[in-house]
DNA sequence: CCCTTATATGCCTTGACACGTATATACAAA
DNA sequence: TTTGTATATACGTGTCAAGGCATATAAGGG
């Protein structure tokens, strides 16, 4: 679970997840989309292996890695608490206001 | 963005929200019940602040603490498009168990 | 006024990490 | 094997933040 928070902070590999998220890419194409030069995209694909945000799979040269999102639900079950915090802050604000009113919950 | 980030990477002020999350607190308590020395207590509430994670609000010579939600709502935020992944994947897997249309949380 | 309580801040050290450069490893084609 | 491509790792460096300790600030009570 820290793994997964230090893997997180990093912009970079914040970055690196919402590329592969819509889907699969080999080191070069991440480094180039991102303008980062190609050991430290290695070093962040590897930081973010380890704490099993992403799997690799190989084919010939390349290293295809993909996204593996497991273990950010369990980011998300940290913030499930909270979430009624703040839901019911918007609720308290869409009865005094009319500003806010609709699609509070659920994307 | 970025401020939330890395106030949050700190297992000890994930640990202070947790505690204000059940109720405002005085650095002392939070202190107390987190094990931790004042100076660091002090220190991480103001990293919290300055992430506008928390509110301070003062009462005699005490700084009560509360926790303002809101800019977890923007972790929350980031969170949403990955959520679609996992839950597929869980779908994927219990498809032939329980099958309701979305809502699978709230344990 | 002291004096005590409660909290914040300043200084210092240490350790972790991001980054660049250079090199090593893996694989494939010639 | 040699060469080229793709990726990983090793090393050195600068930065930044956590932690401890000491001290400053603030507020109330005697």
């Amino acid at each position: 679970m820290e793994t997964v928070w230090s893997a997180l902070v990093d912009p970079h590999r914040r970055a690196l997840l919402d590329l592969l998220r819509e889907g699969p890419r080999a080191v070069g194409e991440l480094a180039g989309e991102l303008g980062l030069s190609q050991p430290m995209t290695s070093k962040h694909l590897r930081v973010l292996r380890e704490a099993d945000l992403v799997r690799v799979r190989t084919q010939a040269q390349r290293r295809i890695y993909t996204i593996a999102p497991d273990r950010m639900a369990e980011l998300d079950a940290w913030l499930a608490p909270y979430r009624r915090l703040w839901n019911d802050r918007l609720d308290a604000l869409g009865r005094h206001l009319d500003d806010d009113d609709d699609d509070r919950k659920e994307t």
